[in-house]
DNA sequence: CTGGGGTATCGACAGCCGTCAATGTCCCAC
DNA sequence: GTGGGACATTGACGGCTGTCGATACCCCAG
């Protein structure tokens, strides 16, 4: 008989996958990043030079509204990328050092 | 009288942003990595270190239907990801080399 | 050719997300 | 204290997205 039946697909054969908490954790954190104006503000930040950014400056190169701004602020301060810093009236913006470095190397053949 | 108004708030003052469209396209491809199945998909192929993997092998360790894997490794691959490469009848995925790389790099302040 | 099995596609449905107008909150200037 | 301005929160709405069952496609074995 000896049938060596070359199957083509061998199941099981994988190493393991990142875990599933993991997977959806970094999952959330670039839900964070995925998306447009978003992704301007951490470019108009990050081409401040570390300094900090109003948020009075943002709604007009964004093109949105006043609230939606915020809410994307909010946003990106809760995934760990911005944090505030609210001086009387104003609210300033600076990126969180390493953040997005962190992210780039948790994903999948990131180091 | 001499005002010297300390504003405390220097509207323009930004330098440009990343444009509307690279905003856009760029958060559709980290849209794509933005969600955990497919993260787990990445890292199971990531996994077996640059070896195909059979699409058969994915709906076990996911748990999820077929599919949905299959809706899952079709995004990876629009997105450039992943390439298909289908022999008769089983499909094998792999890595597109350099596809994360690129969009790390494409990140602001990615260097 | 016929059957069986691996994949892809379709249709439907629930839940999430980006957006805005309206409103609330809080701090400063007067 | 009173008014105004900067920012945050709320509520609502349309669109997108992940999931599944059902079904279609397609290749190989016999």
């Amino acid at each position: 008989m000896l049938e060596l039946v070359d199957v083509g697909c061998s199941p099981a054969a994988l190493s393991d996958a990142m875990s599933a908490e993991t997977a959806t954790e970094l999952a959330r954190t670039l839900k964070a990043l995925a998306d447009p104006a978003r992704l301007r503000v951490l470019s108009l930040v990050a081409g401040n030079d570390g300094r900090e950014v109003c948020a009075c400056d943002l709604t007009d190169p964004l093109g949105l509204s006043q609230p939606t701004v915020s809410h994307h602020l909010k946003v990106l301060v809760d995934a760990g990328f911005l944090q505030r810093d609210k001086r009387g009236v104003w609210a300033y913006y600076s990126l969180v050092p390493g953040a997005l470095e962190r992210v780039t190397d948790a994903l999948p053949g990131g180091r």
